[in-house]
RNA sequence: GGGCGGGUAGCUCAACUGGCUAGAGCAAUCGCCUUACACGCGAUAGGUUCCGGGUUCGAAUCCCGGCCUGCCCACCA
């Protein structure tokens, strides 16, 4: 490999062009060119002058977990493709690069390390100790990320790279949760959550899995009760009040009122009710029993309580659909056929505190469920550590529950709960209160990071209120109105077609490609749930409230911190507002602590002090790492304030919004959604800013009642104006799958790196490739396969050497060719392999980028023998009259005054020009490998196999076919930049020196006209004109089309193929001439057209003549439309049984394809009803066809 | 359970709102080191478009039903 150097050129001298095109030795001096001309910087104030219009990609941010793989090489190709193309159409652009901190996903790779290399724990060291850990994992991981990033060749403003926990985006999360605190829209709230017993942190879902289980259904009884208040004076509920009793319920009563079943226990005392749970030790928590009301027995039960036994809480019995019927009782087959039916006994306990569902019930049945003998229908019988505990909201506990349950694990609790049930009768009846325990295998969501069983569990965590009008329902909003489920019709067909051709990149919403997913998007906020965002970490971003047990704010410390004014939101009771400062304390109505609290706004480090210095301290906890990622679009740019930083300055108001965001689907909800709540959020008119809040006051003020305070906080939160939309567009891309369907992840452990493709096959190619691959559909295939690092072998690995849940570990592997060992790449990214010296690593590589490197390839010698030619007669026009030693040169249009083109010329501009408008409508609509196919095409199909094959003789001889050839080699250069960046860039180097005469209807861009200005210098001397990056998009003009052209030169390509297959068929040398008889009349259109030399040229023929009696040695007859055509001079010797094969078969074809058009012609309704111009174009086919087919036959015949 | 994709040549994928004999690349076969490229050139073969109905002059495309496969969301007393 060549030693890269600044000033080495990337492609060497023309005559020692290597043959193969080499991106070892082309990509290392690219970059260096690049990097050195700031050319990727971008300048906002470009913006602003209006000089340029913006085009901003932000780049979804890798995780520094690991290293990337070929998802994200497939999604940066994608924006860089757009960011080049928008650069080189004269947008100021910016793409700006960045990673995350991806939260528990971090810390949990870098405890796993500590734990396998020093066998320690997070524990065993202070929190300051294990960040700085974490923060070297990130240093190392986010160089591997921008090294990689940049050896794709992704144009990123490396300048002004971010990480979501850098100072920039710190202050940007401060200020966005000072503001949603401060307008209600955080709250610290006691909810369920996923609790990870183990690790004793909140999870969210996407960090848990299901696994089955085998477990039981167990079935208990509740005696019913009588619950009634003595003193009817008192309200129920009251605890000083009345005193109640518990009388049992007896089966004779309740046959009298009307239960069905009751009378099979005539004369028994204590009736019950039978509940169905998998979760035994949880009745402990049990607020109520739900029947379903559309249960025959629910009717009789109204006005009972149930009693919990042991526990001896009274709890009432509400009705609720979503009590299962069981399936004796079903109603139709649907619920029959619930597999719930089969287990259920009708009765559900509700345990609130302890099940998603329950508590939703509880929700529903507040009032009700409220009025139980604890008086609160949530009650939390578990500590953190999964253990019953009465330290956490269980305040009724009996002696006896207490005795028996308190401190026993969950696993313990269920068996104890079971062994007392088994031994136990309710009341006096008898009958057990366990009734039975049927086997039953259910998934159960495990914690991802610690195996355990996830506990549901009540605790104490801070909340954004996504659920609110300004959020969820601001996201839905901003979905362009076709998109949007709720539009009317005629509005979304009326955008539909005048639309889509507007100014897209100007539209205020927000557009998803492919559409389908904005169903997606929107079916997610309309069943929206409040965001738990708080984490139990180390690693993140602490949350900005600092808390002080068992006090609020006393009259000196209101008046100390200068503040006078109180009011309330519905959520906490905040005592004081200002610019910098939220103070306010909270009830816990379990416990009835009160906590003091004060959010503070970044930059007020002397409030901190003062807080700190009166005992406050701040939360331990950390940020949902979803919650800075939330910010990315503002964070990035410098929100709250862009002139603070000079990598940030201007930023926000040149690039928000942003043009468009390029992602993955799964994220849509975790992600997209929260930055589109957020941008219009923080970046509308804030509800409680100065003035608004001033009026807050005087309405708050004037209120008595509290209900009269939350409308008054409603009134203002609808005044809230919304801000923009963060992107206009948001492009979801495919996921990429290893070649068994799986979806390729670091987890997972089939990652490929990036870099192994670009050292076996370079950047470009695995570029082409990722584009072409990138169609509308939601996946992609990429089969994968393992290069032996001893022997360079190439073998498929075996499913069980990839790192899976299972094996979890390093995975080694034998290559089957040299018999060695090696561990395989996969999993390296995440730091669970160590290669060593025997065992080296492996990398991978796949055959599907053999396409994009042979296209480069392919792009490399193309180029190379055009400079050739371009290069050889030296620059300027050549005068005509070199001798043009062919007949193309002779039938060539252009007899030497060079006005005329010839046809081939003429064909290839409008082909150049048919592709450009293909690439542009691609880039719009966001059609990748569309952009691909046309590029290939056009390439590979036009340009190499005809266009250079057909100016071979005459190029050097003819300026103006040189200026044509050098605007084409130029366009397509051009045109492929922002796939593959780098050849053509290297290309370019020689390319944009050479001169020629202009082409009418050209126009390149700015490069080749435009004066430069100092700003346009950037950072160095490097001109616009002498990097393609920089250089304009192709734009040719309508004069450019040329139908007439395109249509005789596909009459040239169709003789020649057919000449073609006969020397095939034949097996004529290729080098042989051979003649062609044709009738005048052919031979005239052809020689009229400009085409006949081309026939002659590219079908190898001696020469073209007229048919004649003598048609010489070894012909061979052939049927072009209505022309009889001979060959001639083809053999020594024609083998009569190969052309009568040959023959046989062109007629069975014309006789099949003639019967498919007759067949159609023959069918009335066709005629009838087809468009004229189908069924006129049916029978000139037709007419065709049959002429051949008659032609064929006489020559068949003629055979014998 | 709800929603969304996909099923087309041996493999990976195309085919715009229904309309040329359903197309490419790879692999296969034949012939070529033709002076840009063997990472190449020329040619050949290969498809009952998952199955069954329907609408239509006409269906890979639209509708209904089924099978297979992938993803997202919810649920899992």
């Amino acid at each position: 490999m060549l030693e890269p150097s600044p000033n080495k050129s990337a492609m060497s001298s023309p005559d020692e062009l290597p043959k193969a095109y080499k991106p070892a030795e082309v990509e290392p001096v690219v970059l260096r060119r690049w990097d050195e001309s700031g050319a990727f910087v971008a300048d906002p104030a470009k913006v602003f002058s209006g000089e340029r219009e913006p085009y901003c990609i932000l780049i979804p941010p890798p995780n520094v977990t690991g290293a990337l793989h070929l998802g994200h090489a497939l999604n940066n190709t994608i924006q860089d493709i757009l960011t080049r193309s928008h650069r080189m159409m004269g947008y100021e652009t910016l793409w700006m690069p960045g990673t995350d901190h991806a939260g528990i996903a971090t810390q949990a790779v870098v405890e796993r390390r500590l734990k396998r290399e020093q066998g320690k724990s997070r524990k065993d060291f202070t929190r300051e100790q294990f960040v700085a850990l974490v923060q070297e994992w990130k240093d190392e991981y986010e160089k591997r990320i921008t090294g990689q990033l940049k050896a794709m060749g992704a144009s990123c403003d490396f300048s002004r790279q971010r990480f979501t926990m850098d100072e920039i985006c710190a202050r940007a999360v401060r200020e966005a949760f000072f503001i949603l605190f401060r307008d209600g829209l955080i709250y610290r709230g006691k909810r369920l959550v996923n609790w990870d017993p183990v690790l004793q942190t909140a999870v969210s879902d996407d960090e848990c899995y299901d696994e089955e289980i085998d477990a039981g259904f167990y079935y208990l009884r509740y005696p019913l009760v009588h619950w009634g208040v003595r003193d009817a004076a008192t309200k129920p509920g009251n605890k000083e009040g009345g005193i109640r009793d518990a009388m049992p319920v007896t089966w004779d009563e309740l046959a009298v009122r009307g239960y069905p079943g009751a009378e099979a226990h005539p004369g028994e005392q204590q009736a019950w009710v039978t509940v169905a749970t998998t979760r035994p030790e949880t009745y402990l928590g049990d607020t109520a029993v739900a029947v379903n009301p559309h249960d025959p027995r629910a009717k009789s039960l109204r006005g009972l309580w149930v009693e919990l036994p042991l526990v001896g809480r009274i709890v009432p019995i509400v009705e609720d659909d979503y009590v299962v019927l069981p399936a004796a009782l079903a109603r139709d087959e649907e619920e029959k056929n619930d597999p719930k039916a089969a287990y259920a006994t009708g009765f559900l306990k509700v345990t609130p505190a302890h099940d998603q569902n329950d508590n939703e019930l509880y929700t529903r049945h507040k009032d009700v469920i409220d009025s139980n003998s604890a008086g609160t229908g949530l009650i939390n019988v578990m500590g953190p550590d999964g253990a019953i505990s009465d330290k956490h909201g269980w305040a009724d506990v009996s002696h006896e529950a207490a005795r028996l349950f308190v401190g026993l694990s969950r696993e313990d609790a269920r068996k104890k709960v079971l062994s007392e049930f088994k031994v136990r009768t309710v009341g006096d009846s008898g009958y057990l209160l366990l009734e039975e325990i049927k086997p039953y295998r259910h998934t159960v969501k495990h914690s991802d990071r610690s195996k355990a069983i996830i506990e549901p569990w009540l605790s104490d965590q801070w909340f954004m209120k996504v659920t609110d009008g300004r959020m969820a329902r601001s996201a839905n909003e901003a979905l362009v109105a076709e998109q949007r489920s709720g539009g009317t019709q005629e509005g979304s067909e009326g955008t539909r077609h005048q639309g889509i051709k507007g100014d897209r990149k100007k539209q205020q919403h927000l557009r998803f490609h492919p559409a389908r997913y904005a169903k997606m998007y929107e079916q997610w906020h309309d069943n929206i749930r409040d965001w738990c965002i708080s984490r139990q970490l180390w690693w993140g971003h602490r949350i900005p409230v600092w808390t002080r047990a068992g006090t609020s704010w006393s009259e000196s410390e209101m008046s100390e911190f200068d503040l006078k004014q109180r009011f309330a939101t519905t959520d906490t009771f905040l005592e004081s507002v200002t610019s910098n400062l939220v103070l306010g304390a909270r009830f816990d109505a379990a416990t009835g602590a009160t906590t003091g609290f004060a959010c503070i706004a970044p930059g007020s480090e002397e409030l901190e002090r003062r807080l700190e210095a009166k005992g406050y301290k701040q939360d331990p906890d950390v940020l949902d790492t979803w919650f800075s990622s939330a910010l990315w679009p503002l964070s990035t740019l410098g929100w709250p304030d862009p002139d603070q930083s000079p990598q940030t300055k201007g930023l926000l108001g040149a690039f928000n919004p942003t043009s468009v965001l390029s992602t993955a689907r799964e994220i849509i909800t975790l992600w997209v959604s929260r930055m589109v709540m957020m941008n219009r959020y923080l970046l509308g008119g804030t509800a409680l800013q100065s003035s608004v809040l001033g009026a807050t006051q005087t309405a708050l003020e004037s209120s008595s009642t509290f209900t009269a305070l939350e409308s008054s906080a409603t009134n203002v939160r609808n005044q809230h104006s919304t801000g923009p939309v963060p992107f206009r567009d948001v492009f979801i891309h495919a996921v990429v799958q290893d070649g068994d369907g799986k979806r390729m992840s670091k987890s997972a452990g089939n990652g490929v790196d990036p870099l192994d493709i670009i050292n076996s096959h370079g950047a470009d190619a695995l570029r082409f490739t990722l584009c072409q691959m990138t169609t509308q559909t939601q996946d992609v295939r990429m089969p994968v396969e393992t290069v032996c690092p001893h022997c360079a072998h190439v073998f498929a690995l075996e499913a069980k050497h990839q790192i899976t849940k299972d094996t979890k570990g390093i995975a080694d592997a034998r290559c089957p060719e040299c018999k060695k060992e090696m561990v395989t790449s996969l999993g390296v990214g995440t730091g669970q392999m160590k290669p060593t010296a025997d065992k080296p690593a492996a990398t991978n590589t796949s055959r599907k980028f053999d396409a994009g490197r042979n296209f480069c390839n392919k792009l490399w010698n193309a180029a190379r023998f055009g400079l050739g030619i371009l290069g050889s007669s030296g620059p300027g026009v050549t005068p005509e009259g070199s001798d043009a030693s062919t007949s193309a040169g002779r039938d060539a249009r252009s007899t030497g005054s060079g006005m005329a083109k010839s046809l081939v010329d003429r064909w290839m501009l409008s082909r150049l020009r048919r592709s450009v408008a293909e690439v542009n409508a691609a880039l719009e609509e966001y059609q990748f490998a569309s952009y691909a196919q046309t590029m290939y095409d056009l390439l590979w199909r036009d340009f190499c196999d005809w266009y250079l094959e057909a100016i071979k003789p005459t190029a050097a001889g003819d300026a103006q076919q040189r200026a044509v050839l050098a605007h084409s080699l130029e366009t397509i250069v051009r045109l492929l930049h922002p796939v593959t960046p780098f050849v053509t860039e290297a290309i370019w180097e020689r390319l944009k020196d050479v001169e020629t005469a202009p082409v009418d209807g050209f126009d390149l861009g700015p490069s080749r006209s435009v004066e430069m200005t100092d700003g346009d210098r950037r950072a160095t001397q490097e001109s616009p004109r002498s990097l393609l990056c920089m250089a304009g998009w192709p734009r040719l003009g309508a004069s450019l089309n040329d139908e007439a052209a395109e249509r005789d030169f596909a009459r040239v390509q169709a003789i020649v193929t057919m000449i073609r297959e006969v020397r095939a068929q034949h097996n004529v040398a290729p080098k042989r001439r051979v003649t062609l008889h044709a009738p005048s009349g052919l031979l005239d259109e052809l020689r009229a057209s400009g085409g006949l030399g081309y026939v002659e040229l590219l079908a190898g023929l001696e020469s073209a003549t007229e048919v004649s009696a003598a048609t010489g040695t070894a012909c061979v007859s052939l049927r072009l439309e209505t022309y009889d055509l001979v060959l001639s001079n083809l053999t020594d010797r024609v083998d009569a049984g190969t052309e009568k094969e040959r023959l046989a078969k062109e007629l069975g074809d014309k006789t099949k394809a003639a019967s498919v058009m007759s067949k159609r012609l023959e069918n009335p309704g066709y005629v009838a009803k087809a468009p004229p111009k189908l069924v006129e174009e049916s029978k000139a086919q037709l007419a065709t066809l049959e002429a051949e087919i008659a032609g064929l036959s006489k020559q068949l015949e003629a055979m014998g």
